[in-house]
DNA sequence: GTAGGTGCAAATCGTTTGCAGTACA
DNA sequence: TGTACTGCAAACGATTTGCACCTAC
């Protein structure tokens, strides 16, 4: 289950951001799309119906909305980012290195870790970042 | 204990590498900090002792010892990248969010969850990374 | 009406590449 | 000696910023 298009217009009103047609083009492309975009793959796919906006909005829009944690970033190894509509719950990345896919799974495999960390360094944890690297089956059967 | 500089320059030669004063600066200056360095930070310090050494050469050098595993990647949150020596075994970073302190800490406790996620996606792990966000005990007390 | 949002162009940052000259093995 | 390495400059892609105009509230 992931944030409808309807919460996170809402998420934006009540944090005093105005809904303009660019937000509603960038919220729903994102929103409408399952996998992970790149900021420039969104872009062109918002431009699909929207052909007058510009590259700069996207990347204010998604720099709020990840700010309000409504998308959920990804480092995908490299240097780029991109961004997929936010599920609930702290989730993680398992990330083809060929293709690209992203498959999510979650679970709290990490909490205890965190808690012994917490102990023996004093710090304080605020979160943390899990990706796998690895080649779908689709990737390995085309070598 | 982290590797030494002679194992790496005797690493590099073993691979066929030929062992130039800039890489031998490059990688005394990288094995002489405790500190994970960006690139350009790197470069600053190395030009200290070898000031015609080109930033070119540097990443180049960098590209190296991070292939042949002598070094190690940190993708500390944002889009930069560090480096460190690499310490031997598999390690996991626990960064400061504030004053960019970084704690290796080592163990294998993911190899469970890999082996579950291969088995349930098909995917062939090649890797992870694993770091823990959060504020050392300095900054804490600093606020 | 006005603060906030938009879009363009230019600036910036980190990184890579082409190429001619240089130096290690 | 020959191949690999270096350094410059220029190219490059992703992202940010300055600024004048525009629009949702």
């Amino acid at each position: 289950m992931r944030l409808s298009e309807k919460k996170i217009t809402a998420s934006l009103k009540r944090h005093g951001y105005k809904l303009t047609p660019q937000r509603r083009a960038v919220i729903g492309a994102i929103a409408s799309s399952p996998d992970h975009l790149t900021t420039t793959a969104l872009y062109q796919k918002v431009r699909q119906d929207h052909p007058a906006i510009g590259l700069v909005t996207v990347y204010r829009t998604l720099d709020i909305l990840a700010r309000l944690e409504l998308i959920c970033e990804l480092h995908a190894g490299g240097s780029c980012r991109s961004y997929t509509i936010a599920a609930p719950g702290h989730h993680h990345h398992l990330i083809c290195a060929d293709c690209g896919e992203v498959i999510d799974f979650s679970g709290h495999y990490l909490t205890e870790l965190e808690a012994r960390l917490c102990r023996e360094t004093g710090f304080e944890i605020e979160g943390h970042l899990l990706e796998f690297i690895g080649r779908c089956q689709d990737c390995q059967r085309a070598t």
